[in-house]
DNA sequence: ATCGGCTCGCGCAA
DNA sequence: TGCGCGAAGCCGAT
Protein backbone atom coordinates (compact mmCIF):
# COMPACT_ATOMS: atom_id res chain seq x y z
CA UNK A 1 0.00 0.00 0.00
CA UNK A 2 1.42 3.62 -0.82
CA UNK A 3 0.40 6.59 1.01
CA UNK A 4 -2.43 8.18 -1.48
CA UNK A 5 -0.81 10.71 -3.94
CA UNK A 6 -0.63 14.59 -2.14
CA UNK A 7 -1.80 15.82 -5.65
CA UNK A 8 -5.10 13.63 -5.58
CA UNK A 9 -6.12 15.12 -1.69
CA UNK A 10 -7.95 17.64 -0.79
CA UNK A 11 -8.90 19.24 2.52
CA UNK A 12 -12.64 20.12 2.84
CA UNK A 13 -12.51 21.73 6.32
CA UNK A 14 -9.73 22.60 8.75
CA UNK A 15 -10.99 20.43 11.24
CA UNK A 16 -9.22 17.45 13.08
CA UNK A 17 -9.67 13.83 13.03
CA UNK A 18 -11.57 12.58 16.60
CA UNK A 19 -9.64 9.16 17.54
CA UNK A 20 -12.10 8.60 20.05
CA UNK A 21 -14.72 8.48 16.66
CA UNK A 22 -16.88 5.09 16.30
CA UNK A 23 -15.68 4.81 12.33
CA UNK A 24 -14.01 6.15 9.65
CA UNK A 25 -16.60 7.18 6.86
CA UNK A 26 -16.37 6.93 3.37
CA UNK A 27 -19.02 8.86 1.38
CA UNK A 28 -19.18 7.13 -2.06
CA UNK A 29 -20.81 9.27 -4.67
CA UNK A 30 -19.16 9.27 -7.79
CA UNK A 31 -16.44 6.55 -7.50
CA UNK A 32 -18.71 3.37 -7.08
CA UNK A 33 -16.76 0.40 -7.31
CA UNK A 34 -14.58 -1.77 -4.71
CA UNK A 35 -11.37 -1.88 -6.69
CA UNK A 36 -8.69 0.70 -8.16
CA UNK A 37 -10.14 3.20 -6.04
CA UNK A 38 -7.76 6.01 -4.26
CA UNK A 39 -10.92 6.97 -2.16
CA UNK A 40 -11.74 3.83 -0.53
CA UNK A 41 -7.88 2.83 -0.66
CA UNK A 42 -7.01 6.08 1.60
CA UNK A 43 -10.43 5.26 3.86
CA UNK A 44 -9.24 2.25 4.38
CA UNK A 45 -5.58 3.04 5.44
CA UNK A 46 -7.01 5.71 7.94
CA UNK A 47 -9.33 2.71 9.22
CA UNK A 48 -6.06 0.97 9.96
CA UNK A 49 -4.59 3.86 11.20
CA UNK A 50 -7.33 4.82 13.76
CA UNK A 51 -7.88 0.93 14.14
CA UNK A 52 -11.41 1.91 13.64
CA UNK A 53 -14.05 -0.15 11.61
CA UNK A 54 -14.52 1.56 7.67
CA UNK A 55 -18.54 2.36 7.02
CA UNK A 56 -19.09 2.92 3.61
CA UNK A 57 -22.28 4.93 2.33
CA UNK A 58 -23.19 4.66 -1.20
CA UNK A 59 -26.41 6.92 -1.30
CA UNK A 60 -28.96 7.22 -3.62
CA UNK A 61 -31.61 10.36 -3.60
CA UNK A 62 -34.59 11.21 -5.41
CA UNK A 63 -34.18 14.82 -5.57
CA UNK A 64 -31.14 15.32 -8.41
CA UNK A 65 -31.91 16.77 -11.47
CA UNK A 66 -33.44 14.52 -14.24
CA UNK A 67 -33.53 11.67 -11.83
CA UNK A 68 -35.15 8.89 -14.11
CA UNK A 69 -35.62 5.27 -13.78
CA UNK A 70 -32.88 4.86 -16.29
CA UNK A 71 -30.31 5.98 -13.97
CA UNK A 72 -32.09 4.86 -10.77
CA UNK A 73 -31.67 1.00 -12.58
CA UNK A 74 -28.05 2.11 -13.31
CA UNK A 75 -27.01 2.89 -10.07
CA UNK A 76 -28.86 0.45 -7.88
CA UNK A 77 -27.40 -2.48 -9.90
CA UNK A 78 -23.98 -0.83 -9.36
CA UNK A 79 -24.92 -1.08 -5.59
CA UNK A 80 -25.74 -4.60 -5.50
CA UNK A 81 -22.87 -5.68 -7.04
CA UNK A 82 -20.73 -3.35 -4.75
CA UNK A 83 -23.19 -5.24 -1.80
CA UNK A 84 -21.86 -8.93 -3.48
CA UNK A 85 -18.35 -7.74 -3.13
CA UNK A 86 -18.28 -5.94 0.20
CA UNK A 87 -20.37 -8.87 1.70
CA UNK A 88 -17.29 -11.01 2.87
CA UNK A 89 -14.76 -7.69 3.49
CA UNK A 90 -13.61 -6.57 7.00
CA UNK A 91 -15.97 -3.29 6.29
CA UNK A 92 -19.53 -2.16 6.58
CA UNK A 93 -21.47 -1.77 3.59
CA UNK A 94 -24.34 0.91 3.47
CA UNK A 95 -26.24 1.18 0.93
CA UNK A 96 -28.91 3.55 1.25
CA UNK A 97 -32.28 5.08 -1.22
CA UNK A 98 -34.26 7.57 -0.51
CA UNK A 99 -37.90 6.31 -1.15
CA UNK A 100 -39.08 9.64 -0.70
CA UNK A 101 -37.71 12.76 -1.22
CA UNK A 102 -35.19 14.38 1.17
CA UNK A 103 -36.14 11.31 3.25
CA UNK A 104 -31.89 11.29 3.46
CA UNK A 105 -31.29 14.52 4.72
CA UNK A 106 -29.27 14.60 7.59
CA UNK A 107 -28.04 11.07 7.25
CA UNK A 108 -24.59 12.40 5.95
CA UNK A 109 -24.54 14.42 8.99
CA UNK A 110 -25.48 12.09 11.81
CA UNK A 111 -22.97 9.45 10.39
CA UNK A 112 -20.22 12.49 10.94
CA UNK A 113 -21.24 13.24 13.91
CA UNK A 114 -19.69 9.74 15.38
CA UNK A 115 -16.77 9.05 12.53
CA UNK A 116 -13.53 9.59 13.25
CA UNK A 117 -12.91 11.48 10.00
CA UNK A 118 -14.88 11.62 6.41
CA UNK A 119 -13.21 10.99 3.23
CA UNK A 120 -15.22 11.92 0.39
CA UNK A 121 -15.27 11.58 -3.86
CA UNK A 122 -13.86 14.28 -5.58
CA UNK A 123 -15.40 15.82 -8.65
CA UNK A 124 -15.73 18.80 -10.72
CA UNK A 125 -18.74 18.09 -12.38
CA UNK A 126 -22.58 18.36 -11.98
CA UNK A 127 -23.86 19.81 -8.24
CA UNK A 128 -21.16 17.99 -6.99
CA UNK A 129 -18.69 20.77 -5.77
CA UNK A 130 -21.32 22.67 -3.96
CA UNK A 131 -22.68 19.31 -2.17
CA UNK A 132 -19.40 18.37 -0.96
CA UNK A 133 -18.82 22.58 0.40
CA UNK A 134 -22.07 22.24 1.68
CA UNK A 135 -21.88 19.08 3.69
CA UNK A 136 -18.31 19.93 4.76
CA UNK A 137 -20.21 22.46 6.68
CA UNK A 138 -21.79 19.98 8.31
CA UNK A 139 -19.03 17.59 9.19
CA UNK A 140 -17.14 18.26 12.67
CA UNK A 141 -14.42 16.20 11.90
CA UNK A 142 -11.67 16.29 9.26
CA UNK A 143 -13.03 15.33 5.66
CA UNK A 144 -11.11 15.00 2.90
CA UNK A 145 -11.78 14.65 -0.88
CA UNK A 146 -9.81 12.28 -3.17
CA UNK A 147 -9.78 12.20 -6.78
CA UNK A 148 -9.69 9.54 -8.45
CA UNK A 149 -11.02 10.98 -11.85
CA UNK A 150 -8.54 10.34 -13.87
CA UNK A 151 -4.93 9.77 -14.43
CA UNK A 152 -4.42 13.26 -14.55
CA UNK A 153 -4.98 14.49 -11.41
CA UNK A 154 -7.24 17.28 -11.46
CA UNK A 155 -5.12 19.50 -9.46
CA UNK A 156 -2.45 18.84 -11.70
CA UNK A 157 -2.72 22.23 -13.68
CA UNK A 158 -4.35 25.62 -12.52
CA UNK A 159 -5.17 26.16 -16.10
CA UNK A 160 -8.35 25.51 -18.62
CA UNK A 161 -6.59 24.49 -21.42
CA UNK A 162 -8.10 25.70 -25.04
CA UNK A 163 -7.82 22.86 -27.29
CA UNK A 164 -6.57 19.05 -27.18
CA UNK A 165 -3.60 19.74 -28.77
CA UNK A 166 -2.31 22.01 -25.94
CA UNK A 167 -3.76 19.74 -23.33
CA UNK A 168 -2.37 16.99 -25.13
CA UNK A 169 1.39 18.30 -25.00
CA UNK A 170 0.87 18.79 -21.37
CA UNK A 171 0.08 15.66 -20.62
CA UNK A 172 2.75 13.92 -22.81
CA UNK A 173 4.86 16.27 -20.28
CA UNK A 174 3.81 15.92 -17.21
CA UNK A 175 1.58 12.18 -17.01
CA UNK A 176 4.51 10.03 -16.89
CA UNK A 177 5.19 11.57 -13.61
CA UNK A 178 1.66 10.66 -12.19
CA UNK A 179 1.72 7.04 -13.41
CA UNK A 180 3.81 5.87 -10.41
CA UNK A 181 0.84 6.40 -8.27
CA UNK A 182 -1.33 3.60 -9.22
CA UNK A 183 -4.45 2.97 -6.81
CA UNK A 184 -5.08 -1.03 -5.44
CA UNK A 185 -6.67 -3.21 -7.84
CA UNK A 186 -8.08 -4.45 -3.92
CA UNK A 187 -7.38 -1.65 -1.63
CA UNK A 188 -9.03 -3.72 0.90
CA UNK A 189 -7.10 -7.13 0.83
CA UNK A 190 -5.30 -8.43 3.61
CA UNK A 191 -6.73 -5.64 5.78
CA UNK A 192 -7.27 -6.23 9.40
CA UNK A 193 -10.01 -3.96 10.76
CA UNK A 194 -12.63 -4.38 13.71
CA UNK A 195 -15.76 -4.93 12.30
CA UNK A 196 -18.39 -2.85 12.97
CA UNK A 197 -21.80 -5.68 13.75
CA UNK A 198 -24.82 -2.74 12.93
CA UNK A 199 -25.94 1.09 12.97
CA UNK A 200 -26.96 2.62 15.89
CA UNK A 201 -30.66 1.80 16.42
CA UNK A 202 -31.87 5.44 15.43
CA UNK A 203 -29.68 5.86 12.82
CA UNK A 204 -31.03 1.95 11.14
CA UNK A 205 -34.73 3.12 12.02
CA UNK A 206 -34.78 6.39 10.27
CA UNK A 207 -32.44 5.56 7.60
CA UNK A 208 -32.92 2.41 6.77
CA UNK A 209 -30.46 -0.09 4.20
CA UNK A 210 -31.66 -0.59 0.64
CA UNK A 211 -34.52 -3.41 0.40
CA UNK A 212 -33.67 -6.04 -1.74
CA UNK A 213 -36.05 -5.58 -4.53
CA UNK A 214 -34.28 -2.14 -4.50
CA UNK A 215 -30.62 -3.32 -5.31
CA UNK A 216 -32.32 -5.95 -7.73
CA UNK A 217 -34.04 -2.33 -9.93
CA UNK A 218 -37.12 -4.66 -10.14
CA UNK A 219 -39.57 -3.12 -12.67
CA UNK A 220 -42.37 -2.41 -9.86
CA UNK A 221 -40.07 -1.23 -7.61
CA UNK A 222 -38.93 1.44 -10.26
CA UNK A 223 -42.74 2.18 -10.78
CA UNK A 224 -43.46 3.21 -7.01
CA UNK A 225 -40.69 5.60 -7.17
CA UNK A 226 -41.10 9.35 -7.85
CA UNK A 227 -38.95 9.59 -10.80
CA UNK A 228 -39.44 10.30 -14.45
CA UNK A 229 -41.30 6.96 -15.69
CA UNK A 230 -41.13 8.08 -19.29
CA UNK A 231 -37.30 7.17 -19.66
CA UNK A 232 -37.20 3.48 -18.51
CA UNK A 233 -34.06 1.35 -17.50
CA UNK A 234 -31.73 0.63 -20.70
CA UNK A 235 -30.79 -2.59 -21.94
CA UNK A 236 -27.22 -2.33 -20.12
CA UNK A 237 -26.68 -3.59 -16.55
CA UNK A 238 -24.46 -1.30 -14.05
CA UNK A 239 -22.51 -2.01 -11.87
CA UNK A 240 -18.25 -2.92 -11.85
CA UNK A 241 -19.00 -6.20 -12.88
CA UNK A 242 -20.83 -5.32 -15.56
CA UNK A 243 -18.29 -2.71 -16.12
CA UNK A 244 -15.33 -5.17 -16.60
CA UNK A 245 -16.79 -7.77 -18.50
CA UNK A 246 -17.56 -4.77 -21.00
CA UNK A 247 -13.86 -3.65 -20.86
CA UNK A 248 -12.54 -7.31 -21.46
CA UNK A 249 -14.83 -8.06 -24.16
CA UNK A 250 -14.05 -4.03 -25.75
CA UNK A 251 -10.17 -5.51 -25.97
CA UNK A 252 -10.32 -8.79 -27.33
CA UNK A 253 -13.03 -8.20 -30.02
CA UNK A 254 -13.01 -4.69 -30.78
CA UNK A 255 -10.39 -3.07 -30.42
CA UNK A 256 -8.52 -4.47 -33.34
CA UNK A 257 -10.73 -2.49 -35.97
CA UNK A 258 -11.20 0.51 -33.29
CA UNK A 259 -9.94 2.93 -36.14
CA UNK A 260 -12.98 2.12 -37.88
CA UNK A 261 -15.22 3.01 -35.19
CA UNK A 262 -16.71 5.92 -36.98
CA UNK A 263 -18.49 3.77 -39.06
CA UNK A 264 -21.69 2.97 -37.11
CA UNK A 265 -21.77 -0.59 -38.43
CA UNK A 266 -17.96 -1.67 -37.52
CA UNK A 267 -19.57 -1.63 -34.15
CA UNK A 268 -15.83 -0.54 -33.06
CA UNK A 269 -16.55 1.68 -30.26
CA UNK A 270 -16.04 1.01 -26.77
CA UNK A 271 -19.08 1.87 -24.75
CA UNK A 272 -17.53 2.40 -22.01
CA UNK A 273 -18.69 5.94 -21.23
CA UNK A 274 -22.15 4.71 -18.40
CA UNK A 275 -19.56 2.71 -16.21
CA UNK A 276 -16.82 5.12 -16.30
CA UNK A 277 -19.65 7.86 -15.67
CA UNK A 278 -21.08 6.15 -12.51
CA UNK A 279 -17.58 4.99 -11.40
CA UNK A 280 -18.00 1.30 -11.82
CA UNK A 281 -15.44 1.49 -14.03
CA UNK A 282 -11.84 3.50 -13.06
CA UNK A 283 -10.02 4.61 -16.23
CA UNK A 284 -7.06 3.21 -14.17
CA UNK A 285 -8.30 0.00 -14.30
CA UNK A 286 -8.97 0.42 -17.98
CA UNK A 287 -5.82 1.51 -18.75
CA UNK A 288 -4.11 -1.37 -17.05
CA UNK A 289 -5.91 -4.27 -18.64
CA UNK A 290 -4.67 -2.16 -22.04
CA UNK A 291 -1.40 -2.11 -21.02
CA UNK A 292 -1.22 -5.86 -20.02
CA UNK A 293 -2.84 -6.84 -23.43
CA UNK A 294 -0.17 -4.56 -25.08
CA UNK A 295 2.36 -5.68 -23.58
CA UNK A 296 3.15 -1.85 -22.54
CA UNK A 297 5.21 -0.65 -19.80
CA UNK A 298 6.79 3.06 -19.34
CA UNK A 299 9.95 2.52 -21.00
CA UNK A 300 7.56 2.29 -24.16
CA UNK A 301 6.62 6.05 -23.51
CA UNK A 302 7.67 7.89 -26.83
CA UNK A 303 10.47 10.43 -26.40
CA UNK A 304 8.83 13.51 -27.84
CA UNK A 305 5.47 13.42 -29.33
CA UNK A 306 4.85 17.26 -29.41
CA UNK A 307 0.54 17.17 -29.15
CA UNK A 308 0.60 14.56 -31.86
CA UNK A 309 -1.73 12.23 -31.23
CA UNK A 310 0.59 8.85 -32.32
CA UNK A 311 3.67 7.65 -31.20
CA UNK A 312 2.95 8.90 -27.54
CA UNK A 313 2.43 6.02 -25.45
CA UNK A 314 4.48 3.63 -27.86
CA UNK A 315 1.21 0.58 -28.22
CA UNK A 316 -0.66 -0.19 -31.75
CA UNK A 317 -2.04 2.10 -33.31
CA UNK A 318 -5.44 1.40 -32.14
CA UNK A 319 -5.02 0.95 -28.34
CA UNK A 320 -3.45 4.64 -29.10
CA UNK A 321 -6.45 6.16 -30.82
CA UNK A 322 -8.18 4.29 -27.71
CA UNK A 323 -6.05 6.13 -25.58
CA UNK A 324 -6.44 9.18 -26.97
CA UNK A 325 -10.21 9.31 -26.11
CA UNK A 326 -9.83 7.48 -22.83
CA UNK A 327 -7.16 10.29 -21.61
CA UNK A 328 -6.67 13.26 -23.47
CA UNK A 329 -10.33 13.89 -24.66
CA UNK A 330 -11.75 12.53 -21.22
CA UNK A 331 -9.56 14.53 -19.22
CA UNK A 332 -9.54 17.39 -21.18
CA UNK A 333 -13.82 17.70 -20.07
CA UNK A 334 -12.70 17.23 -16.94
CA UNK A 335 -10.33 20.00 -16.74
CA UNK A 336 -12.78 22.19 -17.96
CA UNK A 337 -14.92 21.15 -15.49
CA UNK A 338 -12.46 21.92 -13.11
CA UNK A 339 -10.93 25.13 -14.05
CA UNK A 340 -12.91 26.52 -16.86
CA UNK A 341 -15.50 28.96 -15.13
CA UNK A 342 -19.21 28.48 -15.68
CA UNK A 343 -17.85 25.45 -18.08
CA UNK A 344 -21.49 24.17 -18.76
CA UNK A 345 -22.81 27.98 -19.52
CA UNK A 346 -23.33 29.00 -22.90
CA UNK A 347 -21.24 32.34 -22.77
CA UNK A 348 -17.92 30.30 -21.76
CA UNK A 349 -17.72 29.10 -25.03
CA UNK A 350 -14.41 31.01 -27.16
CA UNK A 351 -15.27 34.76 -28.17
CA UNK A 352 -15.13 33.50 -32.13
CA UNK A 353 -17.91 31.19 -31.64
CA UNK A 354 -20.35 33.14 -29.86
CA UNK A 355 -19.54 36.16 -31.73
CA UNK A 356 -19.95 33.92 -35.19
CA UNK A 357 -22.94 33.25 -34.52
CA UNK A 358 -24.22 35.84 -32.98
CA UNK A 359 -23.65 37.44 -36.09
CA UNK A 360 -25.54 34.37 -37.67
CA UNK A 361 -28.43 34.53 -35.59
CA UNK A 362 -30.67 36.34 -38.79
CA UNK A 363 -30.29 34.13 -40.75
CA UNK A 364 -33.19 32.02 -42.35
CA UNK A 365 -34.05 28.49 -40.83
CA UNK A 366 -35.93 26.41 -42.74
CA UNK A 367 -36.57 24.02 -40.35
CA UNK A 368 -37.35 24.34 -36.41
CA UNK A 369 -38.36 21.93 -34.25
CA UNK A 370 -39.01 21.81 -30.59
CA UNK A 371 -37.93 19.73 -27.90
CA UNK A 372 -40.70 17.77 -27.86
CA UNK A 373 -40.06 17.07 -31.90
CA UNK A 374 -36.60 16.35 -31.33
CA UNK A 375 -37.64 13.91 -28.38
CA UNK A 376 -40.05 12.46 -30.58
CA UNK A 377 -37.89 11.43 -33.14
CA UNK A 378 -39.73 13.44 -35.47
CA UNK A 379 -37.23 15.94 -37.72
CA UNK A 380 -37.61 15.21 -41.23
CA UNK A 381 -34.29 13.60 -41.00
CA UNK A 382 -34.36 9.85 -41.09
CA UNK A 383 -30.16 9.41 -39.92
CA UNK A 384 -30.90 11.75 -37.20
CA UNK A 385 -33.97 10.43 -36.10
CA UNK A 386 -32.04 6.97 -35.83
CA UNK A 387 -29.98 8.47 -34.02
CA UNK A 388 -32.56 9.98 -31.47
CA UNK A 389 -34.22 6.77 -31.77
CA UNK A 390 -31.04 4.83 -30.17
CA UNK A 391 -30.52 7.44 -27.49
CA UNK A 392 -33.92 6.48 -25.90
CA UNK A 393 -34.28 3.12 -26.48
CA UNK A 394 -30.53 2.53 -25.35
CA UNK A 395 -29.16 5.32 -22.98
CA UNK A 396 -26.19 5.47 -25.56
CA UNK A 397 -25.81 7.25 -29.20
CA UNK A 398 -22.93 6.11 -31.14
CA UNK A 399 -20.13 8.47 -31.07
CA UNK A 400 -19.42 10.29 -34.47
CA UNK A 401 -23.50 11.07 -35.06
CA UNK A 402 -23.83 12.25 -31.40
CA UNK A 403 -21.76 15.13 -33.30
CA UNK A 404 -23.77 15.13 -36.25
CA UNK A 405 -26.79 14.94 -34.41
CA UNK A 406 -25.71 18.24 -32.04
CA UNK A 407 -24.86 20.12 -35.04
CA UNK A 408 -28.18 19.48 -36.50
CA UNK A 409 -29.90 20.79 -33.27
CA UNK A 410 -27.96 23.84 -33.67
CA UNK A 411 -29.25 24.20 -37.39
CA UNK A 412 -32.64 23.53 -36.04
CA UNK A 413 -33.67 25.35 -33.10
CA UNK A 414 -34.65 29.28 -33.11
CA UNK A 415 -30.61 30.09 -31.34
CA UNK A 416 -27.63 28.89 -30.03
CA UNK A 417 -28.67 28.69 -26.34
CA UNK A 418 -31.84 27.22 -27.24
CA UNK A 419 -29.92 24.73 -29.39
CA UNK A 420 -27.48 23.83 -26.08
CA UNK A 421 -30.74 23.78 -23.83
CA UNK A 422 -31.57 21.17 -25.97
CA UNK A 423 -28.84 19.23 -26.36
CA UNK A 424 -28.46 19.28 -22.63
CA UNK A 425 -31.93 17.89 -21.56
CA UNK A 426 -31.74 15.20 -24.29
CA UNK A 427 -28.75 14.19 -23.15
CA UNK A 428 -28.55 14.38 -19.43
CA UNK A 429 -32.05 12.88 -19.25
CA UNK A 430 -31.70 10.36 -21.76
CA UNK A 431 -27.66 9.44 -21.67
CA UNK A 432 -26.40 7.38 -19.14
CA UNK A 433 -23.24 9.40 -19.50
CA UNK A 434 -25.40 12.38 -19.21
CA UNK A 435 -24.04 15.05 -16.59
CA UNK A 436 -21.01 13.48 -16.98
CA UNK A 437 -18.05 16.88 -17.61
CA UNK A 438 -16.79 14.30 -20.79
CA UNK A 439 -20.54 14.36 -22.53
CA UNK A 440 -20.95 18.12 -21.68
CA UNK A 441 -17.72 18.53 -23.25
CA UNK A 442 -18.75 16.93 -26.41
CA UNK A 443 -21.92 19.62 -26.50
CA UNK A 444 -19.80 22.22 -26.03
CA UNK A 445 -17.47 21.24 -28.91
CA UNK A 446 -20.96 21.26 -31.24
CA UNK A 447 -20.57 25.10 -30.39
CA UNK A 448 -16.94 25.35 -30.97
CA UNK A 449 -15.18 24.84 -27.88
CA UNK A 450 -11.81 23.24 -28.43
CA UNK A 451 -12.21 24.02 -32.60
CA UNK A 452 -11.50 25.94 -35.41
CA UNK A 453 -13.10 28.24 -37.83
CA UNK A 454 -14.29 26.97 -40.76
CA UNK A 455 -15.31 29.68 -43.39
CA UNK A 456 -18.99 31.10 -42.86
CA UNK A 457 -21.96 29.03 -43.30
CA UNK A 458 -25.89 29.84 -42.81
CA UNK A 459 -27.10 29.56 -39.52
CA UNK A 460 -23.86 28.15 -37.81
CA UNK A 461 -21.49 31.06 -39.14
CA UNK A 462 -17.56 29.89 -38.65
CA UNK A 463 -18.57 26.59 -36.84
CA UNK A 464 -17.17 23.57 -38.46
CA UNK A 465 -20.77 22.41 -40.81
CA UNK A 466 -21.55 18.74 -40.59
CA UNK A 467 -24.14 17.03 -42.67
CA UNK A 468 -26.23 14.04 -42.66
CA UNK A 469 -25.78 13.89 -46.58
CA UNK A 470 -22.21 13.34 -46.11
CA UNK A 471 -22.35 11.23 -43.61
CA UNK A 472 -24.20 8.78 -45.52
CA UNK A 473 -22.08 9.14 -48.37
CA UNK A 474 -19.17 8.50 -46.53
CA UNK A 475 -19.68 6.30 -43.46
CA UNK A 476 -21.06 2.61 -43.42
CA UNK A 477 -24.39 2.74 -41.68
CA UNK A 478 -26.68 0.85 -43.99
CA UNK A 479 -27.46 -1.81 -41.15
CA UNK A 480 -27.74 1.16 -38.37
CA UNK A 481 -30.29 2.72 -40.48
CA UNK A 482 -32.20 -0.69 -40.56
CA UNK A 483 -32.15 -0.72 -36.45
CA UNK A 484 -32.95 2.22 -35.47
CA UNK A 485 -35.73 3.20 -38.61
CA UNK A 486 -38.44 3.00 -36.28
C1' DA B 1 -9.81 10.65 -56.24
C1' DT B 2 -7.20 14.40 -54.39
C1' DC B 3 -6.45 19.29 -53.18
C1' DG B 4 -7.02 24.00 -51.69
C1' DG B 5 -9.77 27.38 -49.49
C1' DC B 6 -12.62 28.78 -45.98
C1' DT B 7 -10.96 31.27 -40.85
C1' DC B 8 -8.91 32.00 -35.81
C1' DG B 9 -5.60 31.59 -32.05
C1' DC B 10 -1.62 29.76 -30.13
C1' DG B 11 3.06 28.07 -29.51
C1' DC B 12 7.35 27.99 -31.26
C1' DA B 13 11.19 29.05 -34.30
C1' DA B 14 13.71 32.67 -36.20
C1' DT C 1 7.33 38.41 -37.15
C1' DG C 2 6.08 34.47 -39.58
C1' DC C 3 4.64 29.80 -39.84
C1' DG C 4 2.41 25.55 -38.94
C1' DC C 5 -1.24 23.42 -37.23
C1' DG C 6 -5.54 22.04 -35.05
C1' DA C 7 -11.73 15.93 -33.17
C1' DA C 8 -13.48 13.37 -37.22
C1' DG C 9 -15.97 19.16 -42.58
C1' DC C 10 -17.67 20.52 -46.94
C1' DC C 11 -17.62 22.09 -51.55
C1' DG C 12 -16.00 22.72 -55.93
C1' DA C 13 -12.12 22.65 -59.12
C1' DT C 14 -8.90 19.75 -61.32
Amino acid sequence: MFPTPESRLRALNSRPPDPAGEWVLYWMTMQRRPGFNFALEHAAQSAVRLGRPLLILEALRLGYARATERSHAFILQGMAANARDLAGRPVFYFPYLELEPDQGRGLLAALAARACLVVADDHPGFFLPQMLAAAAGQVPVQMQAVDGCGLLPLDATGQAYPSAYAFRRFLQKELPGHLAAWPAADPLAGLDLPRLAGLPAEIAQRWPAAPAPALAAAPEFLASLPLDHSVPPAPLTGGWEAGRERLARFLAERLPRYLERNHPDAEAASGLSPWLHFGHLSPHEVFAALARQEAWGPPRLGAKAAGKREGWWGMSPPAEAFLDQLVTWRELGFNAARHLPAYDQYDSLPAWARQGLAAAAGDPRPHLYRLEQFRAAATHDQLWNAAQRQLNREGVMHNYLRMLWGKKILEWTASPREALAVMLELNDRLALDGRDPNSICGIFWVLGRYDRPFGRHPMIGPLRPMTSASARRKLRLKQYLARWEA
